[in-house]
RNA sequence: GGGGUCGUGGCCUAGUUUGGUUUAUGGCACUGGCUUCGGGCGCCAGAGUCCUCAAAAGGCUGAAUGUCGUGGGUUCAAAUCCCACCGACCCCA
């Protein structure tokens, strides 16, 4: 049984303005408070830390369970580390900040805080591998890290400093470490599975690769604005930074002969993976969070009535023990605001299941169970509430997942032609086209349409280009995706 | 990197055009009370930048001084005009 509810909402449709809706829900919500007087840098309340601390968990226990091991280093990098890879400080040396001041003395050695960690880490893992039975190394580092964007900063989009997990691993060979990129990607897409976000699998192009890295591999989820966000990369890195001009990472294989290591190394941004749950799966009422990210899953508000208030109390926390006991994590509303108040307000915070409690399903053995993606309600029997919402958690984010990829997937456009492009700018959020790799063309595109990118191309399924490049014409090599991006 | 728009109590907003009658308008949120609850109801009251002083805590009262992002300037007089800085948003490269 549906029951159609015309109340006023909140907050204003995320399709019409989904840069105010966007700043207007971190702030409704409590999530993050961009008062913090530095720029780029925000603070991040309560209720967003519970669903960081989710996201962080669900993506450590992939990690762990693939035999990574956790690992913190020091979130200050001296300089002469941090320039012993060229390409790599020639990405990055623009956007770091530096120390060179302590105790009112000038540093000896000039200090960076991490914009990434490899040169970090490295040169820990030359001392640490001296054999191919210390290989492979998997050490992960759950951290901030520090960059001095020059784009214009948004709350959890683009910060100068943001919050990420980095993985580093070391093998023996090329293949192996291959292989590594390739697991990676599974854990990227069972916890994007998760989090019910949709992706595009790409595989950057050459000249837009991770400073320092051979080959780089990326997942784009899509905005409601239509332009991409960059959510995980994964980089096979060869041996560019284990070469002995570098920070020779060496170990003495089976025959007895010493050899560099080859590496990869991985990043999913949580602040931005949080972001794009809020925006993909939000409404006007507020947040919606995927089940098994909700740090609560279940409320349950009690709806008092004169002289009934014991048993509606009772019934509200023996339901609420039997849920705990079940497994869920859910919280007991039973602050002395209004239910209709209380509605709102996890409405907002867009917890998925409410159980509402009065005096009619007192009387009558039932409850009311409201879903908050659909915002629905449906009487169930009281013997049938844990059973119901068993099976109710499982569709919640069946829909929840096909929603977004419905959306993600009616966003891709087939192009064929310059022509065609043009005519279509306006509805086409993803590009796909034949393409020719060079990147010059890459950058005329850029300029000529307002900030179209090539993303890629994809690695999950082979897909064969048409003879001749959308936009130069020349031959074409392979298909590739374009969007604007984050 | 270039250009534009903007900054007023916790949040949003009126006032800026034409400097003075504003001890800054209204709403939300907040505090106390009534209301006792099926979508954030209603009514009454309060407080609402910061600091200092007097009075034994709190409350209340009174006084001086200040206040519209920060600092400086013009002026008898500045939220309002000018300059610089900081920050936000949008557009372009």
């Amino acid at each position: 049984m549906m029951i159609e509810m015309n109340i006023e909402a909140p907050l204003k449709k995320k399709k019409e303005n989904f840069s105010e809706w966007f700043d207007d829900v971190l702030q409704r919500a409590e999530l993050v408070d961009i008062r913090y007087n530095v720029k780029g840098f925000v603070v991040y309340r309560p209720n967003i830390m519970f669903i960081i601390k989710r996201v962080y968990e669900i993506l450590e226990n992939l990690l762990i369970e693939k035999g990574h091991k956790p690992a913190l280093f020091p979130i200050v990098i001296p300089v002469s580390n941090f320039r012993k890879e060229s390409e790599h400080i020639k990405g990055f040396e623009r956007e770091v900040f530096k120390i060179n001041e302590a105790g009112g003395k000038e540093l000896e050695e000039e200090l960076i805080l991490r914009p990434t960690s490899e040169t970090a880490i490295y040169p820990m893992f030359a001392l640490w591998i001296r054999s191919y039975k210390d290989l492979p190394m998997k050490i992960f580092q759950s951290v901030s890290v520090y960059r001095y964007e020059t784009k214009a900063t948004r709350p959890l989009l683009r910060g100068r400093e943001f919050l990420w997990i980095e993985a580093h691993c070391a093998f023996t060979d090329e293949e192996s470490a291959r292989n590594q990129v390739k697991e990676d990607l599974e854990i990227t897409k069972r916890a994007f599975h998760e989090f019910g976000l949709p992706f595009l699998m790409v595989e950057r192009e050459p000249y837009d690769k991770f400073f320092g890295a051979v080959d780089s591999y990326a997942f784009d989820t899509l905005l409601p604005d239509g332009r991409v966000l960059q959510v995980a990369t994964t980089h096979y890195l060869g041996q560019n930074f284990s070469n002995p001009n570098v920070f020779d990472i060496k170990f003495t294989d089976k025959d007895g002969i010493k050899k560099n290591v080859y590496q990869t190394c991985y990043g999913p941004g949580v602040s931005r993976i949080v972001a794009a749950m809020i925006s993909v799966h939000g409404d006007e009422y507020g947040l919606v969070l995927p089940f098994n990210v909700a740090p609560f899953q279940i409320v349950i508000i009690p709806i008092l009535k004169a002289g009934k208030e014991d048993a509606i109390m009772e019934k509200a926390r023996i339901i609420n023990q039997n849920l705990l006991k079940a497994g869920f994590r859910t919280i007991l509303d039973e602050s002395n605001e209004r239910p209709g108040e209380k509605y709102y307000k996890w409405e907002m915070l867009g917890v998925p299941i409410r159980i509402e409690i009065g005096d009619e399903e007192v009387g009558k053995g039932f409850v009311t169970i409201f879903r908050r993606d659909l915002r629905s309600r449906k009487k169930i029997k009281d013997e049938d509430i844990i059973d119901n919402i068993l099976n109710l958690k499982d569709l919640i984010h069946e829909e929840l997942e096909k929603r977004a990829w419905d959306e993600f997937n009616s966003s891709i456009t087939s192009i064929n032609s310059k022509e065609e492009l043009m005519r279509k700018s306006k509805k086409a959020k993803i590009v796909r086209a034949s393409f020719c790799g060079r990147k010059e063309c890459a950058d005329e595109i850029k300029a000529e349409t307002e900030g179209l990118e090539v993303r890629g191309r994809r690695i999950d399924i082979k897909e064969t280009p048409s003879d001749k490049c959308f936009w130069c014409g020349k031959k074409a090599t392979h298909i590739v995706y374009l969007a604007k991006a984050y």
